[in-house]
DNA sequence: CGAAAGAGGGTTTTT
DNA sequence: CCCTCTTTCG
């Protein structure tokens, strides 16, 4: 529990804590350095709030993770009094959530959410053949487009941040963005943008504004260094109507790829008139070792955050930095370090192990699931994002949206013997179908007549199931069973169809297709929360350092971050990456209570880079954030297993002065 | 000629 | 693992 550990008050919290829960402003904006109690005081005050005869539905916890959202939703549920549970959720899946809940005030009913993968399909469509305008492949357009639309900012602008070198005209690739939002407009989609984009607009009308800031007595967010434009533009018309509690740090805004500009905090006070701004500076989660790296990280910085943690803990063990030869010796390690505790009658829940990309997470999952150690991969692949549950879902899809061309493509291609071609041919005349008045089921009679049976009587079974959505995941897994074990003979079947038995489970609540698809979407589940143990048993938790903000464990295991890593390759010659690294860095570094063991792999040798552009540019003798890292603050250990030295040979070993190398050809 | 299968190369981070 | 390009198959 973070900020636990202090002898004022018996409700655990220090004075500084409890000011803060129990301000009197009506806007305040909580700075919480890392481990200072952020998630203790967003409870602490959610609680206080509670007792002092605010019903629970009128108080909204916003987040940027899910994880996050989870997070506060089980540490404000009291098990002593069964109170109704307050709305902790994502900025994403609260927007949605009023969309759908009020869409005369909204509109867009019926309209599909879309994830990042769909919106791929349906750039990569209006692109055609050639897939690329101005040198920018589909997913590049997609990334610029989203950072003008989270930063507010003109496409123009856009690429210029994103693509400062490449020559790109803007207007070509405006012709290509406005073609993608015409499909998807025909298509009635909307992407994950478009959810709060829709919000925003909305809520510029004072009247929307008034009646849905009217529906709480305060709103709080946490990690508020990571909110970008659009959010704020969500925000700042409800700032009339309803109280904001936000809590931050400005050294932890790791979300600048997402348009937040950690600096817009420092601004809080003139964007939301009448805040109070309070300060949290007591760390009560590590020991005063582990603050002094994280604290020497940040005074590296050209930045001034102005931060130095004190740890009301005291003294422990010094952070642990281990070198390997290979990323496998490196799991491997840390496997090694995991069993040892266990043997010594420590937790799996001591630990958690951090790494920088999902890409990176498989490595130590390999090894976890090789020792049968249990676990849970935050930010590890998303049920959703895995290639057979889209299949299956896009069978549902076309039934809950008949206009569903993404879904209808990729139904359609599982089929044998059906390309893209083919596909769109029966997708046109669905369409066409439709157009002329035909209901869906005789929209797709027609248009799939050529096709094998099995898909039409598949597709109306699904229809006559909607009504029971687990019972209709059921219909489509078992449809497409005998092509989806041809398509993935090679690619663990066996365990892929354990997760549309999983998929299956988790559609039993839901209400309808859409309900389902879309609460999955925004709120995704994790693979690894199925395949591995029930979620309350013990076990070990693996996650990028993106998902692992206010998590915290006894021991922390910062993996990867080696030279070329931290910071990557591809933030040198930008400052402002450059120092998002940084952060990412000292988020993952923050996390350990008593034990923090960095690993890295090879020997580090430096890397030059010129950072900044222009006048600001200055030439790092080591962009290597551990480069220049003094000695004293860690204890250093270098693995590389010691290569037994070969026996010499035998004495007098016949060396013949040929070897015949040619091949037996057998009889010819 | 379109579709399927196989080989090779490359990976940020989240909703 | 995921996407793309190339080769092979029907």
């Amino acid at each position: 529990m973070a900020g636990a550990g202090t002898s004022e008050g018996g409700d655990g919290l220090n004075q500084a804590q409890r000011a803060a829960v129990e301000t009197g402003a009506s806007h305040n904006l909580v700075l919480a350095g890392a481990g200072t109690g952020k998630t203790t005081t967003i409870v602490a005050r959610i609680r206080h709030l509670i007792k002092g005869g605010a019903a629970p539905d009128r108080i909204l916890a916003l987040t940027f993770t899910r994880r996050a959202a989870a997070e506060i939703r089980s540490r404000v549920q009291d098990p002593a009094r069964a109170s109704s549970p307050v709305p902790a959720m994502t900025f994403h899946a609260w927007a949605m959530r009023e969309v759908r809940t009020s869409p005369d005030v909204f509109g867009y009913d019926g309209w599909s959410v879309i994830d990042a993968d769909d919106q791929l399909q349906v750039m990569r469509g209006v692109l055609g053949r050639g897939k690329r305008v101005e040198g920018l492949k589909a997913a590049q357009i997609i990334g610029v487009l989203s950072f003008a639309r989270n930063t507010r900012r003109t496409l123009a602008d856009a690429i210029a941040a994103k693509h400062p070198d490449a020559e790109i005209d803007a207007k070509v690739l405006g012709e290509a963005v406005r073609a993608y939002e015409a499909r998807k407009r025909e298509r009635r989609y909307l992407d994950y943008d478009d959810v709060l984009a829709v919000c925003a607009a909305r809520l510029k009308d004072p009247a929307v504004a008034a009646w849905v800031g009217g529906h709480y007595d305060e709103i709080l967010i946490d990690e508020m260094q990571d909110t970008n434009p659009l959010q704020w533009a969500i925000i700042d018309p409800l700032v009339t109507h309803t109280r904001f509690y936000c809590v931050g740090d400005d050294a932890q805004s790791i979300y600048g790829f997402r348009g937040a500009d950690f600096a817009s905090i420092h601004s809080f006070g003139e964007r939301v008139p009448g805040a109070r701004v309070l300060r949290l500076e007591d760390n009560y989660r590590s020991t005063q070792e582990i603050l002094d790296l994280s604290n020497w990280l940040l005074e590296q910085s050209p930045l001034h955050y102005g931060k130095h943690l004190r740890a009301v803990r005291g003294s422990g063990a010094k952070p642990e930095l281990h070198s390997f030869e290979t990323p496998q010796d490196e799991a491997g390690w840390i496997t090694g370090e995991l069993l040892r505790a266990r043997d010594d009658g420590l937790p799996w829940s001591t630990h958690l192990i951090l790494v920088r990309t999902n890409y990176s997470g498989r490595a130590i999952e390999a090894r976890l699931v090789e020792n049968d150690i249990p676990y849970v991969f935050f930010g590890g692949t998303k049920l959703l994002e895995s290639r057979h549950v889209r299949d299956v879902l896009s069978a549902l899809r076309v039934i809950a949206n008949p206009d569903d061309e993404v879904a209808w493509m990729r139904l359609l291609t599982l089929v044998p013997r059906v390309g893209d071609v083919t596909a769109a041919r029966a997708f046109d005349a669905v369409l066409a179908a439709r157009a002329d008045g035909a209901s869906a089921r005789d929209a797709r009679a027609g248009a799939l007549a050529a096709l094998p049976g099995w898909l039409r009587a598949g597709l109306d079974a699904i229809e006559e199931a909607a009504g029971q959505v687990d019972d209709a995941v059921g219909r489509a897994a078992a449809m497409l069973q005998p092509v989806l074990a041809h398509k993935y003979r090679n690619e663990n079947w066996d365990a892929r169809a354990r997760d549309l038995a999983h998929v299956e489970r988790l559609a039993a609540t839901r209400g309808s297709i859409t309900e389902f698809i879309e609460e999955f979407l925004l709120s995704p589940v994790f693979a690894s929360e199925l395949t591995a143990e029930p979620k309350d048993g013990d076990h070990v938790i693996v996650s990028t350092v993106h998902s692992a903000k206010g998590l915290e464990r006894d021991w922390a295991f910062c993996a990867g971050v080696s030279a070329g890593a931290y910071p990557s390759a591809r933030s040198l010659g930008d400052v402002n990456e450059l120092e998002e690294e940084r952060r990412v860095l000292y988020v993952a570094l923050t996390r350990a209570r008593d034990r923090l063991a960095v690993t890295r792999t090879v020997a580090h040798t430096p890397v030059r880079a010129w950072v900044g552009t222009g006048a600001s540019a200055g030439f790092v003798e080591d962009a290597y954030f551990l480069g220049t890292l003094p000695e004293l603050l860690v204890r250093e250990t270098v693995h590389v297993p010691g290569r037994a030295p070969r026996p010499a040979p035998p004495p007098g070993l016949a060396v013949p002065a040929e070897v015949d190398l040619s091949v037996d050809l057998g009889e010819l």
